[in-house]
DNA sequence: CAAATATAGTAGTATTACTATCAATCTAAG
DNA sequence: CTTAGATTGATAGTAATACTACTATATTTG
């Protein structure tokens, strides 16, 4: 099974021609990525991209919608991995408390390539959702959005996570809450220790982002 | 003093001529904030809102560089004038518990508009900021605009709120990330609460919001 | 092997994000 | 009260963006 790839599966309406079925999508999917960890969204377009494959923009309009449609694609597959990453970092563990710590853990690391993932850099994936994945729900559009499933991958993980959350302490009033303060906080507290250093206290450094997200975790909930 | 107005002073990096210092500009500042709540940042162009205004998309770039600066104007002004309503809060509060918990209920109220400034509805103002202001770090450009001030009003806010946090808890290691994360999940949590109710448990409510936030601030660090 | 169909490439349009120029107006100083 | 200076408005223009429609080619199937 070591060299078992892992198929991501991304919802049908988060493209047009599924980028994943042939080869110019693949590349598309590969190159795009490594474009938008580039030179950030608001630069990124079809036209740039088309150039870096030896493509043209029509061939990537017949995969995806628009770059907000791109983004949200790979805003899905980042959180359908992770799923699949905490599933497995918390599988045999029963203790509620020990896999919420884990979880944090995963959360918090810096991801490196996952060879299972052909055409996807999780490492550059992991940089471009971090700066853009805001994005994909601060908009006018999010309910027509939300309805058309785009944020579905991320809803799951706050789910799952939540449950345990529950399980740890069974009264506390806001496990989802608590779980999607803590996905966006893991990303914006290390943006911040990179780039507004004085919005925060060194969490560019793992440990500290681990301990503050930990520490904010289990005080709230015991 | 009941008329009196207040003078919010935002950065002159953060606009080519001073809005507030002519009736155009004025009219630029309060229209283009009405249209961006309207339409949002991704839809937002000069050309739209100098048909609002009955004027030239070359006079509003005289006042702003482009919509980006515009944002960042109103992401700094309203943080201005959350700063100057902040202290109004706390003055005669000497219990440094006391005053942060008052601090958490202003950021999580619903602000009314503010008449002593003129042509800025705060109401909209706030609208705007929770679905736009993460737009305004969360970009390529961040290092450059951050030493041109883009970001100087956030910062001073996070500080002064962060010294509370040291006065209750001198030993926790982490103010600043604590004082921003709130700040950050104050905004997201509400949104969350409206558009994405799943990623959260019904933020939208102002006493289950300021609940949350203060709970998780007073777990933390007592 | 021919017809059907999927896919890529070419060419176009409307809009965006500006910049430049020039005339009209209003304002402030001598 | 006149004139210089600054502000605004109108017009025009450019390069890039965000698409769409059509045409050519490759592949698949009957």
């Amino acid at each position: 099974m070591q060299n078992a790839t892992l198929q991501i599966q991304v919802q049908d309406t988060l493209f047009v021609k599924d980028p994943s079925s042939s080869t110019i999508g693949k590349s598309i999917l590969e190159q795009g990525l490594i474009l938008l960890s580039e030179i950030g969204l608001e630069e990124f377009t079809f036209k740039k991209l088309a150039l870096k494959i030896s493509s043209t923009e029509s061939t990537i309009y017949r995969y995806f919608e628009n770059k907000h449609q791109f983004l949200s694609y790979l805003f899905n597959f980042y959180w359908a991995w992770m799923d699949v990453n905490i599933a497995f970092a918390i599988t045999n563990i029963d203790c509620p408390k020990e896999r919420l710590k884990r979880i944090i853990r995963v959360l918090t690391q810096k991801v490196s390539n996952d060879i299972r993932t052909p055409f996807i850099d999780e490492e550059i994936l992991q940089e471009v959702i971090a700066l853009e994945s805001s994005k994909t729900f601060l908009s006018k559009k999010v309910d027509e959005e939300n309805k058309a499933g785009y944020f579905l991958q991320y809803k799951k993980l706050v789910d799952r996570i939540s449950l345990i959350v529950v399980e740890i302490n069974p009264t506390y009033a806001y496990p989802n809450a608590l779980v999607s303060t803590i996905l966006e906080s893991s990303f914006h507290q290390r943006y911040f220790g990179i780039h507004l250093p004085r919005l925060t206290n060194e969490m560019h450094v793992q440990e500290r982002l681990e301990d503050f997200l930990t520490e904010l975790c289990f005080k709230t909930l015991l």
